[in-house]
DNA sequence: CGTTGTCAATGAATCGTTTCATGCTAGTCC
DNA sequence: GGACTAGCATGAAACGATTCATTGACAACG
């Protein structure tokens, strides 16, 4: 159980610690021959590096931490890879927290990210955090937020277009030539939820002949969905909508379920369905699912970029507020 | 940016550098009057123990690495949740590593979780990684495995009875009634789906006039359930199933959508059906599925007990082989 | 030949916390 | 009053990697 140390390593490499050390930080800076000798007392002893000692010198760890709000959301899953690549690359690792919606944990991870000296905080916030991250910022840990379009802080933000998603979303229906269309979602409190509608109202103003009207639900489930599509198919066929764009995925997998399965509507001949987050179950419906899709990888890999340059370079004059537009996915619930 | 040490915590207080060590370690050690002025001048000088100091001198972190195979995966987030909630309890922390069943990424966790020196290692190992958790084990850092039954290693483990789940699942539909029963799923080289059948075959086996059919299928996805069921639904009344049960959920919602929208055969009344593992997308079918669920938080957090055990009285004579038994969620798509 | 510069290697000092042998004080007991 | 004890407090040493001022060797140059 004997720990094995640079000192250790030193001896049996017939050099000075220095030297060890230097072979591992900047190896260019040795003589070929000391390196080849370090390097084997490495492998004889098996030595592996202590990041405590290391940190403590160094004033901060090589990790950065993540707190998301779901760690079983896809969207979450993929921006953790995305940073946690990005961070690989430089030889940096993450540390994921799931705060689960939930402040207490949120608080919490953020506690344990200021006493292991992370050197940057990447969260998607759940709480109103900016005082805690100025707090973080002051001691030297920046912070950048995602899936949030942080203006009026003073922190860096990466985030999705929601208005143009909904833009998007909406602007397919109409282009595919559907004219009377509704949308599913609620409540409007989420600003997911108001951008989407918000973009989806604005490609709909802009045609000729186009109208949406609101089907509130109480919150974005399946079960939620259904109820709304069994409501729609009960109308008189003059009634219904002929284009449905859902605030997310399952609230279409409902409406789908409620419009075909209780109602007989066929999809998308008689009605045209859209969803939004192109979650995997999007693909494995009765009838496929057309979607929107988050660059969630390229959001955690930005983020981590973000963070990597404040935290070599100290905080910017301006903060920056990188916004990535979603992507269409056409499937057959919209295929004409 | 100073950065704020025990000693300037000390200083202001009035006291030595061990006392302050002792009012965050040990209080009752203190008398009430410092334990006073310590925790003001923390709170004045806004003090955050460094942890890479606290670990470098302990020799060992206050943290466990914990290695999922699909932290998209609902089992594997609520495994999570179980370790970290257990592991807060007593004021340690979780690091979380996705390894995406890939090997080179699970190498790279248990590398990072080297250099951490963590306190030990829960892992669903994909690789064949026992040679190097005995190393780590040599090094004074236990490793327990979660979701599979680690006889035959000297490793303890955590896991679910795969087949004792294909049994009550079988036994389910035997006991509303139903005889001609069907395993769809595969491919049988996944250890889950052939311990989940082997169970099946149990259940049937000891009830008279009970009979099961193998539907293979290349992989556990919606559309490979989909196929099976359409295939099903295609033969004649006569030779159909009474009673269909799922390598997993995601088979199941293919399988109903196979039966009941394209071969137009009503679940429950014509077949029964039930899947496997309980994803949150089973009560949210058109017929809520039935289905098996395991004990996923409890898995984590026993796993984890076994560590904390390891960690402070050293290996255990005998590795434990902790087996949990799964559970009948029972909905729509058995109701009799 | 003496000076200067380059390249390697050295090893003591450092980071911040915890531990532990030691010291001090006041109280108790005979 | 002296001998102990209990209760607190002290502060130097230790953990292990990194840094940096310094040394040494050697070549190049005038």
């Amino acid at each position: 159980m004997a720990t094995v140390s640079v000192r250790d390593v030193a001896a049996l490499a017939g050099v000075s610690v220095g030297t060890v050390s230097n072979v591992l930080n900047r190896p260019e800076k040795v003589s070929p021959s000391s390196v080849q000798r370090v390097h084997d007392a490495i492998d004889k002893l098996g030595f592996v590096r202590n990041d405590a000692a290391r940190q403590l010198r160094a004033g901060r760890s090589h990790s950065f931490g993540l707190i998301v709000l779901d760690a079983g959301n896809p969207f979450f899953t993929d921006l953790a890879r995305g940073a946690e690549d990005r961070a690989a690359a430089d030889g940096l690792s993450i540390l994921l927290g799931n705060s689960g919606n939930d402040l207490r944990r949120e608080a919490a991870y953020l506690d344990l990210f200021e006493t292991q000296r992370v050197s940057g905080v990447l969260i998607s916030p759940f709480g109103e955090q900016v005082a805690r991250l100025e707090r973080l910022r002051d001691r030297g840990i920046p912070a950048v937020l995602v899936d949030r379009a942080a203006r009026g802080t003073s922190f860096s933000s990466v985030s999705v277009d929601d208005v143009s998603g909904g833009r998007i979303a909406a602007q397919h229906l109409l282009d595919i030539g559907r004219r009377r269309l509704a949308f599913v979602g609620g409540p409007r409190s989420i600003r997911q939820v108001s951008d989407r509608l918000f973009g989806a109202h604005s490609a709909v103003e802009a045609t000729a002949g186009g109208s949406i009207e609101v089907v509130a639900t109480s919150d974005l489930t399946v079960l939620e969905g259904r109820r709304a599509g069994a409501e729609l198919a009960a109308r008189t066929p003059g009634d219904r909508p002929d284009g449905i764009f859902c605030a997310n995925d399952l609230v279409a997998v409902g409406v789908l379920q409620g419009l075909g399965i209780l109602g007989g509507i066929r999809v998308p001949d008689e009605i045209a369905l859209i969803g939004y987050d192109d979650i995997a179950f999007a693909q494995a419906t009765v009838v496929p699912l057309s979607s929107v899709r988050q660059p969630s990888g390229l959001i955690g890999r930005t983020g981590l970029e973000l963070l990597l340059a404040e935290s070599s370079d100290g905080p910017p004059d301006e903060p920056q507020h990188i916004v990535y537009q979603p992507e269409l996915v056409v499937r057959a619930s919209t295929a004409v």
